[in-house]
DNA sequence: GCAAAAGTGTTTTTCATACACCCATGT
DNA sequence: ACATGGGTGTATGAAAAACACTTTTGC
């Protein structure tokens, strides 16, 4: 902005569309997956693409994105005011949507495996899609949940991101899946244990309560979310970082 | 994007102006700087603001910020090409620009001290602004240098961009002035030195070269940025991370 | 000689890793 | 009984932090 605008005619430029697209992920049945839409229309028709839309004129980006969050999965308004939303970057290429100019605020979210994506609107044809060997998606959204992907296995290594894939109360082993399915790799369990409840703030325990989670074993103690944000000392995954 | 563009009338919809804004950050006199630029119209005349300008109607949100940097600076396009130009996050409050809807991506760069920013057209009133203690800028722009420092002070943590502070050529003492006036901290020289000197491919010596850095004492050997662009063993700050 | 800045070495402590081992539950 | 997952303890090694010390220059 600044100095351009001193002699802007709001209508002379060609306009850009601006537009919201989220990638929404879960972690279920030990796989990350991602929320998409079959797509029904001319350009990229029967492709997966995000779900997502238009920032109306009095909105914000993240307001647009959080209207849409609840519009696509049928979660409540309260639900998705509560949420975690990340803005991730944007995407500008000129020719990203053969249609007109487009230029899409990217946001990522993480939702607990709990909510089927049912909803009325625009949510009926949303689905959870393994992330890992999904195909050629519209636009440039496969890109778009690629860098998702790298950022949140960043995020969780210096905040507690990591809780909000899990339910309010959950186990360690969950917790330690989670890390497992996003970084790709397996932590040894005693340490994992060891610095998360060495991490003032990162979990707390849930009174006499226990899960049991895989059928047999002993029964796992619960947690939930603590009031930390932040990751004290980080954890690292074992290879070096993605950069 | 996806679904709402269905029946999309490019001309139907109040136009959102997308703009670019620059945090460009220098390291001089052991301070930290900002390109800032004194507004001499109507919104915030008088103020200081970040320099920016419109996306155009072919160029990506990256290619606009380069064009405008070498605009701004007056730096050749050939130097500007070969920046790191890093994006920060979209600013897309509804009354960030009190004139119209202005949707701005804003990026940051990192320049080393030499380059006086004279330069023909919008340079002409282009100056180094301390960083710290700056007043109120116009619009957003002061959330926008405060989000830049953060995000500086975080990436050089993990990556080798400190070097693009410094000038081809430079000492540790230099690197670590970099650290410091970023970090606002005071590091142990001896540790400084083992952490950057055992990353391979951050740094690499210069020949026989030295250089006499404060008038008196020992002239320290130079050095030049190596290939390497990620920090493997990261160089954590002191107290905890700013998150 | 002294101050200032660069560079080297060493000691201490902390932390991550890799295991070995015990506990509780379902089949 | 035994397989499965939860939970505890511990030895080893690497790395970060703290700090003492030497070197080379200008004044």
């Amino acid at each position: 902005m600044s100095d351009p605008l001193k002699d802007y005619d709001p209508h002379a430029f060609e306009p850009f569309a601006v537009t919201v697209d989220l990638a929404v992920f879960t972690v279920r049945e030990g796989r990350l997956h991602v929320l998409l839409i079959r797509r029904g229309q001319d350009p990229y028709e029967g492709s997966w693409a995000l779900p997502g839309g238009f920032i109306l004129p009095r909105e914000s980006a993240e307001e647009a994105a959080r209207r849409e969050l609840a519009e696509e999965t049928g979660l409540s308004e309260a639900v998705v005011d509560s949420l975690h939303l990340e803005q991730l970057r944007t995407y500008s290429g000129p020719d990203r949507d053969p249609r007109m100019r487009v230029v899409s605020v990217a946001y990522t979210a993480l939702v607990p495996d709990l909510p089927e994506p049912h909803g009325g609107g625009d949510a009926a044809h949303a689905e959870w899609v393994a992330a890992d060997g999904l195909g050629e998606l519209a636009f440039d959204h496969g890109q778009i949940v690629a860098d998702a992907h790298d950022r949140i296995g960043a995020r969780i290594e210096y905040t507690c991101l990591a809780t909000t894939f899990c339910p309010t109360a959950f186990t360690l082993g969950e917790l330690q899946q989670v890390y497992e399915t996003v970084w790709g790799t397996v932590l040894d369990r005693p340490n994992f244990r060891r610095k998360v409840l060495a991490t003032p703030g990162f979990v707390e325990p849930v009174a006499g309560a226990s899960r049991l989670t895989g059928g047999r074993g002993k029964p796992a103690s619960l947690y939930r979310a603590g009031p930390a944000t932040a990751l004290h000392p980080p954890l690292l995954r074992p290879e070096g970082r993605t950069a």
